[in-house]
DNA sequence: ATGATTTGACCATC
DNA sequence: GATGGTCAAATCAT
């Protein structure tokens, strides 16, 4: 297993990688455009189900790819590869960098612009959270536009030598659209919740075409698929509450009138049962209550009864504005 | 106390 | 010299 990639065969493996995530989202992409209904207001199945086989075919692979690389052995660089200080920065005198000033004043002089490596751009009308940790160090009002661009790097260059960074600016107002350039690639291990959720062979994508979990800690809720859209509610959690995500019921094999599954162990229990445009399901544990989506607001219903819009109680809408980052 | 973000300064590139 | 990318001190959030 040691000598599984070769040297000379780590960029390509990287960029192999790389393509797959790209094959990844544009079939997503595709599957949002199939799922829209037809002239006669019917979806086409096959087609969907088609996408769902490609879907998963990507993500199994991409987990092999993650199994082959896991080891301790692995080729990838993973370890530290930079000294660092207690808040995460490289010390200068320990830096591998190419300056060793001696007053932080005269450090400065040590940025170089990068050279331009590997880039990718996405263009997407909502905020995306591609499922790694970034931590901004800049942002810039840019010559003949009108919304500063935002500058990412990883948040594990420092502790795994992570050298991938991001850009995002956005580009129009109304509707919103968002560029985010990609430069470089992640060489550290990915984000524990949402990317490991992407590799988890367990989780077939065939039956996971909504899939929502939220993060009480930063009342954010995330939607957890390939791109999802970000958004905040003004809903009051708690920090014990655990993370709970519910499957919608597009499985043939389950056989139940409920719409919204969560899986336990071999079994799924029915969690919820929903209809109109309901999009997604979430609670957390130690809560009666089910939090749902219906026409872009985020609703908090008690599920021991039916429920509807007009009793349930809205704990917001999902608004650009509401948005944690400031664009 | 610690980690993340903001923001002005510095500097490479064009 | 203008512009954009990065640094790092100051500030903010937890």
């Amino acid at each position: 297993m040691d000598s599984q990639w070769p040297e000379n065969s780590l960029a390509d493996l990287k960029m192999l990688i790389k393509e797959l995530n790209c094959g990844q989202e544009f079939t997503h992409k595709l599957r949002e455009v199939i799922k829209k209904p037809l002239g006669n207001g019917y979806t086409n199945i096959f087609a969907e189900n088609l996408v769902g086989k490609i879907m998963s075919s990507f993500c199994k692979t991409l987990s092999i790819l993650n199994s082959s690389n896991s080891n301790e052995n692995s080729p990838i660089p993973v370890v530290a590869v930079f000294p660092c200080r207690k808040d995460g920065r490289m010390s200068p005198e320990d830096s591998t960098g190419s300056c060793k000033k001696s007053s932080s004043k005269d450090r400065r002089g040590c940025n170089k612009k990068r050279k331009i490596s590997a880039k990718s751009i996405k263009e997407t009308s909502t905020l995306v959270d591609d499922g790694h940790v970034w931590r901004k160090y800049g942002q810039k009002q840019i010559l003949d536009s009108p919304y500063p661009r935002h500058y990412y790097r990883c948040t594990n260059k420092f502790d795994q030598g992570c050298e991938a960074i991001k850009q995002v600016q956005r580009i129009q107002a109304n509707p919103p659209q968002f560029r985010t350039i990609y430069q470089g690639h992640h060489t550290c291990k990915t984000h524990p919740t949402v990317s490991r959720m992407l590799l988890d062979s367990s989780i077939d994508y065939e039956d996971t075409s909504i899939l929502l979990s939220f993060n009480s800690k930063d009342n954010h809720y995330y939607h957890p698929y390939n791109f999802p859209t970000l958004f905040s509610t003004k809903k009051e959690t708690k920090e014990e509450d655990s993370l709970s995500c519910f499957y919608p019921n597009n499985n043939q094999n389950q056989s139940s009138t409920s719409d919204y599954f969560l899986p336990a162990n071999d079994s799924w229990t029915p969690v919820a049962e929903t209809s109109g445009d309901v999009m997604a399901v979430a609670s957390s544990s130690g809560s009666d209550n089910v939090d749902y989506i219906s026409s872009g607001s985020v609703y908090s219903s008690c599920c021991t009864s039916t429920h509807s819009l007009e009793m349930d109680m809205m704990l917001g809408s999902i608004d650009f504005d509401d948005l944690p980052f400031e664009f």
